[in-house]
Formats: structure tokens, C-alpha cells, sequence
DNA sequence: CCTCAATGGTCTCCCCCCAGACCTTTGGAC
DNA sequence: GTCCAAAGGTCTGGGGGGAGACCATTGAGG
């Protein structure tokens, strides 16, 4: 019998214990570059209040990624918690974690970014969008091509990121924030070539210009061919 | 500023208490017919593991479907949580609900929904399946074209699903398995014509063939036209 | 220099949920 | 008829998270 489906409903109605999860959710803030070096999270009380979680949990999730060395927080008026501008290096989790995630999800992902993301494209692709949408799919690309290693991961999910908020559907900005996170983990184990980010921004270029121009077709055309790189990328470094 | 990637990443962590999303769950499960009236619900104990709440949350919430007239207990060996061969009729939430819905996420849904199930068609006609899984697939279809006007949402729901599960991506299984509870709440408050379902019957037939025929694309796109049906069905009634 | 508003930091009380042991019912196997 | 395994039903103790009041710090503005 073919009951998947009776895993994904009676899938675990909630990943871990509020803690953790508010934790995940900064780093995804983080490395997603939602919030970049330098910018102020939101008021603790705000902040608490949009995760509906307790100001105490939150907390308790800050002081974890302070000590961890990606945030900072001052008192006082003008206080806050602040992202720091030097990030903490992403541990390389070798063999042992990767086989984990390989053996469970590396297709699961694979197979949900894809389809996430070249939809994303052509939805935003269909749309009329806004000047200031324009000028944010345009800044999002500038920052990227001219990004400095360390800090292209970043920028790059953080165009991928701008894609699917012009598609004008938060629920699909957030699912392709949390697959990209689950593939993220698995990036980090390789390393990144000159030769691959050339490629990388060229494509990008094709695909936020095929967005911009209103083509459909050609965006979802365009993000395949950028998709079927990296994964090839990673089924070779990991297979 | 464009910063609804803000409101993706700092959403809230968890929708409800355990109890609720625990009743969600199972509702899921009933009203997208991955468990059919007569079928028995998993152990309790097993259950609640797998969804990972406590054995008393679990029953709490069992018992609230008890009183909704979704499920009964049997006590003793071979007893267990079935569901009624009798569901309850959905409750029509008029114009209230349905404005609060339609002001938030009826284009958040339905683009959603865009991208996942003629995602999910692509990705289904483009993987080699096997026999069970082509057997699956036939059945939904035959069993959804031959439904009664009263089971027709939930085998139609349930079709959808098989497509989701024979891209083999449990991630993705889910998310289309949301995203449709999100929409059949909304397509309760229309009512169902034997025109449009004919139609429908047509175009899932053409769906289903393109899929175990391994043609992405026309499976694509046959999906996108059947999607584009129901949208503007909704659309037309609720504006 | 003083004031004040905004922000992080702390404390207390309470409730929901959990883990796990134990009880009760039921019907098939022998 | 007896036994027993598998299921639902019940109880108790403990801990994590939440709500909300209050304190401490800071820097801008008057």
C-alpha cells in the first residue's frame, strides 16, 4: 500500500519545544539575510508577540544565539538586539550528520525546492509588479553578484528570498525560507568555487531579467537551469 | 520598503495549543480522505508518538471529534478510533468567516496552491513509478469519478494527494495537504454541480494519463488548466 | 542638568502539557 | 471456559512555558 500520505498528516505536530524553534526562526532571520550585520531585531515585547511565543522563551532564544557570537544586545533607549557584523563561521557537520539527512531528506528537499522555486519564478513572473518590487529584485541581484565569499550563501538566499515575496504570497516566502534552510545545512559542507559563483550570478541575472520583463515561461526556464546546477553540485559532493 | 520576508520568517512558531492543532491534524486526515469512513485510527499510543503530543492531548482531541459526530471508540482487543460511516455535513460559514479569509490569504492559498500542485504534476510524471504507486493512482481516479455529489470534495481532495505522494516527497505531501484544507474550507460554501464535476472528471482523467505517461509537461499543464477551474469558480462567488 | 520614553533585565504565579504507571474491556486462541 | 494480548480509560507528579507587573539602563531633548 501506498499511505505516504498518512505520514504527512500524521506528521509531528510540532518540531520541538517553543525554545528551539525560536531559535531556528533567528537563525533563519540570519543566515536567510533577512536581517543583515549591523541592523536591530525587532523590540523584544514585538518581537515575542509576532512568534507567539512568551517574551521569556524569546529571550532564553536570544541569549543562546548571543553566546553562540550572532547577536548582541545593548539597554537603554535606542538599545536592542543587534545582528554582529562578523558572523560566526558555519561548523562543517561532516559524514556523520550528512548521512542522516541524505539517507532521509536530500530528495524530499530537492524535489520541494524545486518545485517552490520554479513556481515562484513564473508566479512572479505573471505579476505587475510594484516600482518599489522592481527596485528590490534589482538591489537583491546587484548585492548578490558583488557579494565577497563569505558572504554569498547569504545573499543568495536572500535573492531566491525576494523572488518569492513578489509573488505577493507570504506562505510561499515562508515555505521556500524553510527548505532553503533544510538544503543550506547541506551547502555549507561544500565549498564554494569562484568558477560556480560567475555561473551562479549569470543565471541569476537571466532570471530576475525574465521576471522583470513579465515572461513566465522563460522564468521558470531560467531557474531550472540555475536549480539543476547546485543540485547537481550536491549529489556529486555527497553521493 | 518591501519587507514581507519580516512577516515569513517572524511568523508565529506555533498556530495554537497542541490540543487545536492536534484536532487540525485529524480532521486532515479525515476530510481529505487519507482515512475513509470505517477505517480505524492508528493506537492511541502510536499516535500520539507520531504526532508528537502527549496520549492525553491525543485523546482530548479525539474526544472533541467523538462529540462532532468525526470518529467513535471501541474499547477491547480490535477496538480502536474509527471513523463514522456518517460524516457530519461542514458547517457553511457564511459571509463573516469568509471575509476574514478572503481579506487575508484567498491569493495567498490559491497562488500556494499554483505553485505546489502543478509542481507536484510535473515532478509526479517526471520520476519513473512503480506498479503500486500507478495502481494507486488509477484507484483515486476511479473511485473520485465515480463518487457520489456528498464525497465528492473529499476523494477529489484525496486524488490531489495521491499526485503529491507519487512525487515521493513527504514535504511536499504536506504542504499540499494544508494548503488544501485552507481552500476546501472556502469551496464548502459553494455549492457543487454535476456540470462542473463532469468537467472535472475530465480533467483529471487527462492529468492522471499525462503522469503515468511521464509527460511533464502536458501534466503540468493539464493541472494548471483544472486549477485555473476551481479559481475562477471561487473568485466568482466570493467577489 | 534633568526628564522621560524606549528598551533590555528580572521576578512571581499559574496552567497546560507531558511521561509513565496502572486499570478496564474485549474477543480470539487454545 | 480460560487466558491473554491489544486496545481504550484513568490517575499522579513534575516541568516548561506563558502572562504580566516591575526594575534598570541608556541617550535624546529640553
Amino acid at each position: 500500500m501506498v499511505v505516504q500520505a498518512d505520514d504527512a498528516v500524521f506528521r509531528p505536530v510540532r518540531a520541538g519545544n517553543p525554545f528551539e524553534e525560536t531559535v531556528e526562526r533567528l537563525l533563519q532571520a540570519i543566515k536567510l539575510g533577512v536581517v543583515v550585520p549591523g541592523d536591530r531585531l525587532p523590540p523584544e515585547r514585538e518581537l515575542a508577540t509576532r512568534l507567539n511565543v512568551s517574551r521569556v522563551t524569546l529571550r532564553e532564544a536570544i541569549h543562546a544565539l548571543t553566546e553562540a557570537g550572532y547577536v548582541e544586545s545593548r539597554r537603554g533607549r535606542y538599545g536592542g538586539t543587534f545582528v554582529n557584523e562578523q558572523l560566526p563561521k558555519p561548523r562543517r557537520t561532516p559524514a556523520k550528520r550528512l548521512a542522516r539527512d541524505l539517507a532521509g531528506g536530500l530528495d524530499d528537499a530537492l524535489t520541494l525546492r524545486f518545485v517552490l522555486e520554479t513556481g515562484a519564478a513564473e508566479a512572479a513572473a505573471s505579476r505587475t509588479l510594484t516600482t518599489a518590487e522592481r527596485d528590490h529584485l534589482e538591489r537583491c541581484l546587484a548585492e548578490t553578484s558583488t557579494a565577497r565569499l563569505a558572504d554569498y550563501r547569504r545573499l543568495d538566499s536572500r535573492l531566491h528570498l525576494a523572488i518569492a515575496e513578489v509573488t505577493g504570497s507570504p506562505s510561499l516566502t515562508s515555505a521556500m525560507a524553510d527548505v532553503r534552510m533544510r538544503l543550506n545545512e547541506l551547502l555549507d559542507a561544500i565549498p564554494l568555487l569562484e568558477r560556480n559563483i560567475d555561473h551562479s550570478n549569470h543565471q541569476h541575472q537571466a532570471i530576475i531579467e525574465a521576471i522583470l520583463a513579465g515572461a513566465p515561461t522563460p522564468a521558470r526556464q531560467s531557474m531550472q537551469e540555475h536549480l539543476a546546477g547546485t543540485e547537481a553540485l550536491l549529489r556529486a559532493f555527497l553521493e
